[in-house]
DNA sequence: TATAATAAATGTAATAAATACGTTCATTCA
DNA sequence: TGAATGAACGTATTTATTACATTTATTATA
């Protein structure tokens, strides 16, 4: 449960609802997580997640994007529920459930200002801070989540610009689950997948050869998923 | 949103959350599910998952749970959280958000007298009638959860008596699945997996030599689990 | 009491997928 | 021009999946 704007009035008897973000980014090779400090008591100051309760006119999912967009400025972010958080006690002050999402940005893209004024930052994943009530549950679920997930189905394009190379890929790949892969099987799984179209730029940034950029096929992606295709990757 | 103790006066600016199970269970070779007609206005009479709001002062969980022993006198029974159902209109009544969650029980072990005096009735998975709110997309979603769960983890066995044979458990994930498995195969791959325990006893009903009774092997499963075993099955 | 009927139980060969592993290539910088 | 760096690539081995046919234990009945 996390409020940003504080304009209103909690009371004992009624039950609440949070929707609260668990926004992952990746960068130089480490998952990150944005994180702000609470602006509103109990636990005002402390580390939280990114969250608001939900508007009685507003939809679960809608809040959601309402807080991701006041923070990072993005818009069609990839977004999935995580699940509901429940336990009666979870929130001191008053009964509050949580409905947790976890976000995918990409990292290049959000409105660095805007972060910095919320004062919100990003974290590394294995350097997150003590965080308030349950949250540092919600992101161990959400990163167990990500892991299952990003096995079945291509969403770690979401977090990659759109221009990226299979070095690139390959190391988000690592950071997720947390273990090296070979690189010579690596890239012959993922082009058997037939969803990366090579460009004929390359991004120099890591080597002096250069790498080639690739794009995500979305269009065969979809064409493939209704095909009943297999997409396990690593 | 479904309540069964229609003894609450609901009102038009509060939030409130139900609880709302998806009761699976599997018999003759078919996935079933328990239903109910709803006892409340609006929608009174009409077929509905079992349900009700979740008190101020309990848990998500126990209150599906407490639904559910009410209505199947089960408890200790399989229960996960399907997802939170969070649209501002998904109730035309007041603003209600429901926790689904889906049960899967033996259907040899349910109090029959029980379940009769709530009205509730089991149907064929694949003749559900239409049901009231958003209960037939819980119930689609709660299905396709169950179909890709059931793939690495080795929950059919909620489903099965305690006992069960090879062949029993064969038409089980063919009912999963939706499609027919080979015997050889399918045996061959889940004695593999090392979590099934021969027994001595053999099941008459389906034969007249007769199949062996086998139960899960818990134990072994959880150490199995420790070591990072992959347990997919079909 | 022999025979027919039924579903259970079993093995092997062929194919496909995953893994392990070393060398050459393109480019930049000194 | 050559030393250094990460990118790109292929093959052999192991492992897992698939496809497929016969025998067995038992009961019911002729």
């Amino acid at each position: 449960m996390t409020e940003i704007t504080s304009d209103l009035y909690r009371v004992k008897d009624k039950l609440y609802a949070a929707a609260d973000c668990i926004i992952f980014g990746f960068e130089s090779g480490r998952i990150k997580l944005l994180l702000f400090r609470r602006r509103v008591e109990p636990l005002k100051g402390e580390w939280s997640l990114i969250g608001s309760f939900v508007r009685l006119e507003e939809d679960v999912s809608e809040a959601a994007k309402r807080v991701l967009k006041e923070i990072t400025g993005l818009e069609n972010v990839y977004m999935e529920q995580l699940k509901a958080y429940g336990k009666a006690d979870r929130d001191p002050g008053f009964r509050c459930l949580s409905i947790a999402q976890y976000a995918l940005i990409r990292i290049n893209e959000y409105d660095e200002e805007l972060v910095e004024k919320h004062g919100a930052h990003w974290f590394d994943i294995d350097e997150v801070p003590d965080l308030v009530l349950d949250h540092n549950q919600m992101v161990a679920d959400a990163l167990e989540c990500l892991k299952q997930k990003a096995r079945y189905q291509p969403i770690g394009f979401e977090l990659l610009p759109e221009k990226f190379t299979i070095p690139q890929l390959q190391q988000l790949y690592e950071a997720i689950y947390q273990r090296e892969l070979d690189s010579r099987n690596f890239r012959k799984k993922l082009l058997s997948l037939k969803v990366l179209i090579k460009l004929d730029e390359k991004d120099k940034s890591g080597s002096k050869r250069g790498a080639f950029l690739y794009k995500f096929d979305h269009e065969n992606y979809q064409k493939l998923l209704k095909s009943g295709y297999n997409f396990e990757i690593a």
